[in-house]
RNA sequence: GGUGCCUUAGCUCAGUUGGUAGAGCAAUGGACUGAAAAUCCAUGUGUCCCUGGUUCGAUUCCUGGAGGCACCA
């Protein structure tokens, strides 16, 4: 029996968690949500997680499963989230994944290559370099050591000059040496399913759910993390343009309108990230649900007869 | 009603000693292998308010008009 991984992407408040609810019960599945902020507890107005009700609508994986406490990276959701698809698919024929994270989606769907795991104190320092000596220096370094990645990566990007690096120094091999290797196979195929709308239509859904997130208490949310704001999760629209609110930086109303920009110009990016895979199967935001089922169903038909 | 100032990109404005223009922000396109709601790259957007005049040529100078702001009545 084939297995099926229904994949729901789109820019964020578009209406994923909704669809992945209607999947999940008509096919009387469980949903996994490939969603890099709302994996964290603390995290839960500013994120969009779907709401208690819409958590016993549907049994949900990787939802406020992580402290931001915790250090936490595509692979190591890459690994869990295999084995738990694996122990879902031993008594469903379909799941759904669904989640606004482009990386996490394809790691699923594609697989990420091995890395060694990285002593942290690597990055720490690499990190501390680009503060007292500039980018120029590390690009030197990479160099050195990988030139074929100097070569192909985006030179001009610290974060991918200091992953780059740091597999250098931590494993005394080139970066490079490590990419597109043997992926572990999948034991599933994907249909992705894309949500989308007009680019206008979709701010506007933005501008209105961040002043319902705002009415909800977005702001208590992100008094209560103010001490931890330097951690990773939290550099995060919604929370970090508050921070300068109670830094005394920004107005509240200007902080307010940074995160509706900040969130269109996400939205913006996932599309671009979105609209790379060609086996998507688009939607508008507002077809009927009855539509997309069909269209999964003829999918899934056509796969088998393969 | 009078006087003065203003009207140029989606917004705020600069500028052209007369040769049809440029900054910031916003916006748009793109990249992406353990920071990814992160990070990085690229790109412009035009009846220069309208009308007539002077001029080879007017967004720029002049006339008239419209709208805005300020002060005076």
């Amino acid at each position: 029996m084939k297995k099926y991984l229904i994949s729901i992407v789109g820019p964020t408040a578009i209406g994923k968690t909704a669809l992945s609810i209607k999947l999940a019960q008509h096919y009387n599945t469980e949903i996994i949500s490939a969603d890099s902020r709302q994996f964290f507890k603390e995290m839960q107005i500013g994120t969009a997680a779907p709401n208690s009700s819409e958590l016993e609508q549907a049994k949900h994986h990787f939802i406020h499963h992580k402290s931001i406490e915790q250090a936490y990276s595509v692979g190591s959701y890459e690994k869990e989230a295999i084995t738990c698809l694996d122990t879902l698919f031993q008594t469903k024929d379909i799941v759904v994944l669904v989640g606004g994270s482009g990386l996490y989606v394809d790691a699923i769907t594609k697989g990420l290559d091995e890395f060694p795991k990285i002593d942290p104190s690597i990055r720490a320092d690499l990190n501390d370099q680009l503060e007292t000596n500039g980018l120029v220096s590390l690009q030197e370094q990479l160099k050195k050591l990988d030139i074929i990645s100097y070569n192909t990566i985006a030179i001009d990007n610290p974060h991918r000059v200091i992953r780059a690096l740091e597999i250098c120094i931590g494993t005394n091999k080139p970066y490079s040496s490590f990419l597109n290797k043997e992926k572990s196979k999948r034991n599933f195929q994907t249909i992705t399913i894309g949500l989308t709308a007009d680019r206008e239509i979709i701010y506007n859904r933005i501008n209105q759910r961040v002043d319902i997130m705002m009415a909800e208490g977005l702001l208590n949310e992100a008094k209560t993390l103010i001490e931890k704001q330097a951690l990773n999760a939290l550099n995060t629209v919604g929370y970090k343009e508050l921070f300068k609110y109670f830094k005394n930086e920004w107005p509240l109303d200007f902080s307010v309108s940074e995160i509706k920009k900040n969130t269109r110009r996400f939205a913006k990016r996932q599309l671009t990230w979105f609209k790379k895979n060609q086996a998507t199967l688009w939607f508008d935001y507002k077809d009927q649900i009855d539509k997309i089922i069909n269209a999964i169903d003829q999918e899934i038909n056509k796969q088998k007869t393969n």
